[in-house]
RNA sequence: UCCUCCUUAGCUCAGUUGGUUAGAGCAUCUGACUGUUAAUCAGAGGGCCGCUGGUUCAAGUCCAGCAGGGGGAGCCA
């Protein structure tokens, strides 16, 4: 096939330069007929508008619609339905009527790849979210997924910029790990080991001393306790990467495999932490109105209508921030009947952060010093006794978006935390070393990337904007 | 995992107290149309009514089980 080069559609539909031949390739959206003359919707994924191009049968194919009977001089033209990849060379015009600056008179057309009406899935009207689920494969050629993964790709960008720009460094913790220390959840187990004839020990057991890695092996579930061996020798880092949960955790919310970002800084307090993680989520959103504002503004419009005021409040707060204590006594102060009462000691459910998120501060709230049984062993004590330096990051519409905490760095509190909580220390030695050599005050979050997406995007499913889902008892494609 | 709702044409959905041959819009196909833009207009084709079993003279409709999906909850990010 001869090479030509490609135009991208997003820079044609800004160009000024007019009268001049372009080359555009991508998929067809909607074709239109007319008598002697025709119209293509085509998008190559660059932006969410598409190019129109004006087909003239006499000056593209010496003829018009009109005779069809000769097959031969329209096949081409037949070839062109929603769906099929096409190459068209043409000439940049300004459009004559409205509805875009620019369109293409096309001079040839080159269809790489039909795609057959009969069968092709997608057709020009929308579909259900659900419907286009069960497609994944082919739902990043709507407007939605498109507008989706553009934006994704955007937040994950603008999580490094930011971070590099910020002195922090990118450190790769592993997905294969040994240790199950992080009480975060199940873990999806990984062996080679034969499934149907495992080696056992004499009580009947597995033995996973014969398995690959010498041990019992599972995916993680955080990077955090890796990330904190890098900040004590590189000051600022952070993870970025997926992790894994084999929760049975059927909602909008939750996915077994996910991506999430964990930074890790040496020589911050809880209060350092929280003001890293309000400028890191206001300058995400800044940058998503900066760069992806065709696609919200279609999100806006399709699915959320205040999406973008959203975002432009969340960036104009200051976010609230209070102890759990204090959120205990507003919302027992509140009057609300709560379908899970109120009491100080226990987690706060769903209802009580969308109280507090939504009716009693009107804007994100970080929840701070929460009891310390129930939160992780790595959390730093209070003088209290009874709380940690734990803190929640709470949004509107999706609830918890980080969780973090100014971590224990003092060896024997450690001990004593992981010994309550039946923790072996064989297990963590490497983590505790830590704080044997050097320790050093340090706080760190997680934001889970797909609940950054989900808000940045106004969509209500979690498995609408990760590209293939993973959930309870669907790893299809 | 619990509660709840749903499953009818390629898609989105109607379908009356159980009663002849199961409908619509969109999509697809055929045609009309001199600038359309989710074009419009006319016509045509398209159904294991999720699966299995039951009740009944008769089941898309009622009952049970199973499967898949949505929403809420828990777990969490």
């Amino acid at each position: 096939m001869e090479h030509t080069r490609r135009d991208k559609i997003c820079d044609l539909l800004r160009s000024k330069i007019y009268d001049r031949e372009v080359t555009v390739k991508g998929w067809v959206r909607t074709k239109r007929d007319k008598k002697t003359f025709g119209f293509i919707e085509l998008n190559d994924g660059s932006t969410i508008r598409n190019i129109q191009i004006i087909v003239d049968f006499a000056t593209v194919y010496g003829n018009t619609l009109n005779n069809l009977q000769d097959q031969n001089t329209f096949a081409n033209w037949k070839e062109i339905t929603t769906g099929a990849a096409v190459c068209i060379t043409g000439k940049l015009v300004e459009s004559p009527a409205a509805g875009q600056p620019v369109e293409i008179q096309a001079q040839k057309i080159t269809v790489y790849g039909t795609a057959d009406p009969e069968s092709y899935p997608l057709q020009k009207k929308g579909h259900s979210l659900e419907f286009l689920r069960e497609i994944a494969h082919l739902r990043p050629r709507t407007n939605t997924f498109g507008a989706v993964l553009r934006i994704r790709h955007a937040m994950a960008y603008a999580i490094h910029k930011y971070f590099n720009d910020n002195g922090f460094y990118y450190i790769h913790t592993p997905i294969i790990t040994g240790s199950d220390a992080e009480g975060a959840g199940a873990m999806f187990r990984v062996t080679t080991l034969n499934d149907q004839q495992p080696p056992k020990l004499p009580d009947g057991r597995v033995d996973y001393t014969q398995d690959f890695f010498g041990k019992m092996t599972n995916l993680t579930v955080s990077g955090q306790l890796e990330a904190e061996l890098g900040a004590m020798a590189l000051s600022l880092v952070y993870t970025f990467g997926p992790t894994f949960r084999a929760e049975n955790s059927n909602t909008p919310r939750h996915l077994a495999e996910f991506w999430m970002i964990e930074p890790e800084m040496a020589f911050y307090d809880i209060h350092d932490n929280m003001d890293l993680a309000e400028d890191f989520l206001k300058f995400l959103m800044q940058y998503a109105l900066d760069h992806c504002i065709d696609d919200l503004e279609f999100l806006n419009k399709m699915y959320d209508n205040e999406l973008i005021d959203r975002l432009r409040s969340v960036i104009a707060s200051r976010f609230e921030r209070l102890t759990y204590t204090r959120a205990v006594e507003i919302l027992i102060a509140s009057g609300q009947q709560w379908e899970f009462p109120v009491s100080w000691g226990t987690d706060l459910q769903a209802e009580h952060e969308r109280y507090l998120v939504e009716k009693h501060f009107g804007k994100p709230v970080i929840l701070t010093d929460y009891p310390k049984d129930i939160k992780a062993f790595y959390m730093k004590q209070n003088d209290d006794g009874k709380t940690v330096r734990g803190m929640d990051v709470l949004f509107p519409k999706i609830g918890e978006i980080i969780g973090g905490s100014q971590r224990e760095e003092d060896l024997e509190s450690l001990r004593r935390r992981i010994s309550e909580m039946n923790i072996p220390e064989k297990d963590v030695w490497w983590y505790l070393d830590t704080r044997r050599f050097g320790t050093a005050p340090h706080a760190g979050f997680g934001l889970g990337f797909e609940r950054l997406i989900l808000f940045v995007t106004g969509m209500a499913n979690i498995r609408d904007v990760i590209p293939f889902p993973r959930t309870p008892k669907n790893a299809e494609f």
